[in-house]
DNA sequence: GTCTATAAGTGGATAGAC
DNA sequence: GTCTATCCACTTATAGAC
């Protein structure tokens, strides 16, 4: 029998973590921050976790592995092809709160820590393969034309995506998203309709 | 006659900042390090600006003025339409350096500070019309589907430029926005190969 | 495990001499 | 205009009691 309340402190300090760097990314998230919005007290955060490379490490760990987890859901479900990569592009995003991820990949104390870049590359990697599998997919399907280039397609379905996250932001405009795959899915119908003529 | 000593310093000081906030956006930029970079003394600092909020705000409006110039030059010159899109993909980029304003849509200070986010809007707003007004030259010329939402592609144009500096640098992956924009114009033509029959 | 006390360093800004 | 001295708040982390 593990000892519950200290499952319960260290889960409260991660999830408060997971949360604050969502909203202020991880240099402008402190200690203090993290004390408050945990409830948690100092001597707490220091016992479980080793200083503030190493809560925000397991939280950016976590959330790469929820994200791998929805991206996996989306991309490897059926029917496969053009329908995955259209579930993909209309999944529900909230363009002002930013990619949990993606947000971060321009925060000064992950660029100047490859332990905390790590993950998040590892999931961009990740998506870019199912995405890559689900180009694939279409090509052979007849859904899009034979000479696509699957792996450069895959790269700007997933930018074209944190792309309209950055715009959305910057323009305080949260129809952004939608504007920005609606295009997106025309494009690819409309080069697809070309196909075995 | 004015000044020369006054608009050196002050000259030097934005620049810094320009520089500064290029590297490690507002919120991670202090005084010192300005400073520092730009060998001016403290009193010249509070001399010139209006604290923090000021320089920052008068280095983004200068870079976005820089950025719409470019813009104009490389959408605005001839030919117009598709090959105008075209230019503005394949225009030289350093994904790991980041969109210079673009890499400020999620600063915890520009977030919080609309007289710094207003100039970063503006830019985006600009650019959106230009290759809006772009997309519609190529439907003109039957490049495009008549059918085209002019307003949604330049969002999605616009997205993928971003997003692949975002994918880019969190991947430590300078070709991602080679890759992302030569899927995008591959898009574009075989869109634009079915136009008229 | 959790608490309070503490400390060294930095961020952002002001004061006042020159 | 430019300089140095100074200030307060906050960040990150450690010490040591309970």
């Amino acid at each position: 029998m593990y000892n519950m309340s200290e499952t319960d402190t260290r889960s409260r300090l991660l999830w408060a973590a997971k949360e604050l760097i969502w909203e202020y990314g991880v240099a402008a998230t402190s200690p203090g921050m993290l004390l408050r919005r945990s409830g948690a007290g100092q001597g707490s955060l220091y016992h479980f976790f080793d200083g503030k490379a190493g809560w925000a490490r397991e939280a950016i760990v976590a959330v790469a592995a929820e994200l791998t987890a929805e991206a996996d859901e989306t991309l490897a479900g059926e029917p496969a092809g053009l329908p995955a990569i259209e579930r993909y592009l209309q999944r529900p995003r909230n363009a002002l709160l930013g990619c949990r991820l993606g947000r971060l990949a321009f925060d000064p104390d992950v660029i100047a820590d490859d332990q905390l870049r790590a993950p998040i590359a590892g999931y961009f990697a990740h998506l870019r393969r199912l995405l890559a599998g689900a180009v694939r997919d279409a090509v052979r399907q007849g859904e899009l034309p034979a000479s696509t280039d699957a792996r450069a397609l895959a790269e700007a379905l997933c930018a074209v995506v944190q792309g309209a996250y950055v715009t959305g932001r910057a323009s305080d405009d949260a129809a952004a998203m939608r504007r920005a795959t609606k295009a997106m899915r025309a494009l690819l119908h409309a080069a697809g309709a070309g196909v075995g003529r």
